[in-house]
RNA sequence: CGCGGGAUGGAGCAGCCAGGUAGCUCGUCAGGCUCAUAACCUGAAGGUCGUAGGUUCAAAUCCUACUCCCGUAACCA
């Protein structure tokens, strides 16, 4: 089974549009999987402890419990309007979840991974952590940004992370805990000299912070969030799961297939505790995740944050202009891994050419032509003439390269490749002229042959364009009058999804242009 | 010399790992077409691929140095 998974996210404020982008990654890459034939499984939640939450709850005045539950109901319904559809759900503060935490920490204290310390540092107040001698100005001081720093001693739990230093070194660049893109991994290795350094400080005391999963073997302490977090990558996945569990097998998922997360989650909670928190319990190798670590929407070079007021909603965004057009520009305008800049005026750019001008049109045209000229009536497509093998061929091509891409999640290449036939699709029809053909009735037949040509092209984009936009491939089928295509396999794609003799339906514009606006106020 | 990324026609990007006519989308200009969502097609203008060297028959692509931008530096999710 293919196992995906996201990071989990942190519900102490509303999702922008890098949590929409993560999700429908994850989204597209499940459904690519499931349309490849495969089995999938798809796992995603929120991280729901932590004084952060804590905080925010303060702030609003309301019970940190309430907060979540109220928080997380938004990551929820987000997900439902933008058609993510997830297999597994994760919430943190999940008693099965607590539950699995604790039976790894009782094992880990058993075996000797963990061990409790002292530590006295300067500690600053207004930012609730030990600074350390890097934060320093240049004057050797600690700024007035920390507010009061205190000298403060304290007991916590720590986690032998240094003992499986050398181990993660190997793992990492023997490929069996893989990285993509490829230069994400550099900076892991470079980072992993660190790890064999520090220990992992894994509690927090409870008089301190008491909103987290408490110690089995020590309740004055609860678990610091990121060995809390990290562990429901399995604990959702049926780990230790309790007779009668409705959790999944966990040997039938794991290990992972592709843990998607942001780039700034990756050292070094992803590929550094994460890894050797598993060799700790046991977990080989060969049985390490592979990380997609994906880049971060800008918005005008900037970082995105609330500081500087320029969060981008992503269900405003849905309301506006569609879930197809967000979902479409989110996986089009971002490359590789990379970081992109978020830019609304492109993204109605995008779909007004690509989608409605180019894809859109050309289904409309063909179908419309089809009524008008040839019935509604699909004829047949086994001539031997050269357009014809160059169209079938562009199609072959596109079919490829969408599927390599989409192998690689390069979804945005991917897409390139469907609009590359849809152009070769444009361009067939423009140097046929069936509209001037069909003036000869003799010429009848070969219309039809062309304009089955073309609609049998979009029959194939619709399915691969399916697990980026499901709705939109739908309505393609349904115009089609071949609803039964969406439950296709890849495998199954062949010439003659329309066999001759067919009914298509009615023409109606599936990616209605959006209209120009005037430019918005900021 | 902390670490990593980036610099390619007006804009946004691909190509670089496995050197060999510089590609895509948008924009601009000029034509064509009318089946279609004022959509489609064709053609043109526009780039010494950040700078300076080097390797090579050949470099955007490999090597070296430099400049400028961005991110990040670890008990803080």
């Amino acid at each position: 089974m293919f196992f995906i998974t996201t990071a989990i996210d942190y519900p102490n404020g509303k999702p922008h549009i890098g949590h929409a982008y993560e999700k429908i990654l994850a989204d597209v890459l499940t459904r690519y999987r499931r349309l490849k034939g495969e089995e999938a499984y798809f796992l995603t939640g929120v991280d729901q402890h932590g004084q952060k939450m804590v905080k925010t709850a303060e702030a609003e005045g309301v019970n940190v419990a309430t907060l979540t539950k109220r928080n997380t109901k938004v990551f929820l319904k987000l997900w439902e309007k933008l058609d993510v559809s997830y297999d597994g759900w994760a919430e943190t503060t999940d008693a099965r979840h607590q539950a699995c935490v604790q039976a790894i920490l009782t094992e880990l204290e058993e075996k000797g991974s963990l061990y409790k310390k002292s530590y006295a540092g300067y500690y600053s107040v207004r930012q609730e952590q030990y600074l350390t001698d890097r934060d320093r100005n240049e004057d050797g001081e600690f700024g007035p940004e920390w507010g009061e720093v205190e000298e403060r001693e304290e007991e916590n739990w720590y986690f032998k992370l240094s003992a499986h230093a050398t181990w993660l070194k190997s793992t990492i660049e023997s490929d069996a805990l893989k990285i993509i893109p490829e230069f994400r991994k550099t900076e892991v290795l470079n980072a992993i000299e660190r790890a064999s350094e520090t220990d992992l400080c894994i509690s927090r005391p409870k008089e301190r912070m008491s909103w987290g999963i408490p110690l089995p073997f020590d309740p004055e302490f609860v678990t610091y969030v990121w060995f809390d977090a990290l562990i429901n990558y399995i604990s959702f996945a049926g780990y230790r799961k309790s007779d009668g569990s409705d959790f999944p097998e966990f040997d039938t998922l794991w290990p992972a297939d592709l843990q998607i997360i942001g780039k700034d989650i990756l050292v070094p909670a992803h590929a550094i505790y994460w890894p050797c928190m598993l060799h700790a319990m046991g977990f080989e190798a060969d049985e390490m995740p592979t990380l997609l670590v994906h880049g971060f929407w800008n918005v005008r070079g900037d970082k995105m944050s609330k500081s500087l007021g320029n969060i981008i909603d992503p269900a405003e965004l849905a309301d506006k202009f569609g879930v197809d057009t967000l979902r479409y520009y989110l996986c089009r305008d971002i490359h590789s891994g990379k970081d992109s800049d978020f830019d609304p005026e492109r993204l109605v750019m995008l779909f007004n050419t690509e989608l409605a001008n180019d894809l859109g049109n050309l289904l409309n045209r063909s179908i419309n032509m089809t009524k008008g000229f040839c019935n509604s009536t699909i004829s047949s497509t086994d001539t031997d003439n050269e357009e014809d093998r160059a169209l079938r061929e562009s199609l072959a091509q596109s079919t490829e390269a969408y599927i390599k891409a989409m192998n690689h999640c390069e979804v945005s290449v991917a897409l390139q490749a469907i609009n590359d036939h849809v152009t070769h699709c444009n361009g067939y029809l423009e140097r046929h002229k069936p509209w001037e053909m069909k003036k000869d009735e003799t010429q009848l037949p070969r219309v039809g042959e062309i304009l089955s040509h073309t609609a049998e092209s979009c029959a194939h984009l619709a399915l691969l364009l399916s697990p980026i936009l499901p709705a939109a491939a739908e309505k393609i089928f349904s115009q089609l009058k071949k609803e039964k295509l969406n439950k296709m396999t890849l495998n199954e794609l062949q010439w003659g999804l329309l066999e001759a003799g067919h009914q298509t339906g009615k023409p109606k514009p599936v990616f209605p242009r959006i209209q120009i606006e005037k430019k918005e106020s900021d």
